[in-house]
DNA sequence: CTAATATATCGATGCTTTTAAATAAATCGA
DNA sequence: TCGATTTATTTAAAAGCATCGATATATTAG
């Protein structure tokens, strides 16, 4: 794990959006893309666009089931953010 | 420690020259402001800029000594945000 | 096959961030 | 006091990002 995945993931969570996105998986476990929608009050496309940022920098897991998209938080990668800031401390 | 202070913090993490200061702070306990500019290749008022953002998220603690600025990592901040991931692991 | 549903992509727009030059403020040394 | 040093602030330009409407793609139901 070096420095320039924690960016990305810090990146990744640097928005109120994309946080609360975490939070609601943290809460639930997994859920699909709509879920996350209802959630949010934001349009579609903005919501697939920060899921986007999300799995694309790790934080996320994403896996396609039929039509829908199924989310998870990535345990590995918050282990990884956990012993970075833990070595920082 | 709640998820907008975490988001802040992350914000301040999400560029490539804050993560290298925070790096260097790392590696060498505390410094001052031209020993971090000396290292980047940013004008002084940028990286003025960044620190005041590191500062400000909490994630650095400044003091000045003189007519210098000694900044160290705020090591409590780096405790919540090991301990926020890994409640998320 | 067609319509409905779920998600992704494209293109445009407004907002925010990064950056540096110029300048200011504070402190120190001579 | 005067000049040098260190850091902060202001201003403005350029780059990047969030957002949405329109549209595309993929999958399922009928």
């Amino acid at each position: 794990m070096d420095a320039a995945m924690i960016e990305k993931a810090a990146n990744a969570l640097a928005d109120k959006n994309r946080m609360a996105i975490l939070l609601k998986l943290a809460r639930q476990e997994n859920c699909c893309c709509g879920e996350i929608q209802d959630m949010i009050c934001l349009s579609q496309p903005t919501v697939s666009h920060h899921i986007k940022i999300l799995v694309d920098s790790g934080v996320l897991i994403s896996t396609k089931e039929g039509r829908n998209v199924t989310l998870t938080i990535n345990k590995e990668m918050m282990k990884h953010l956990s012993m970075f800031f833990l070595q920082l401390s």
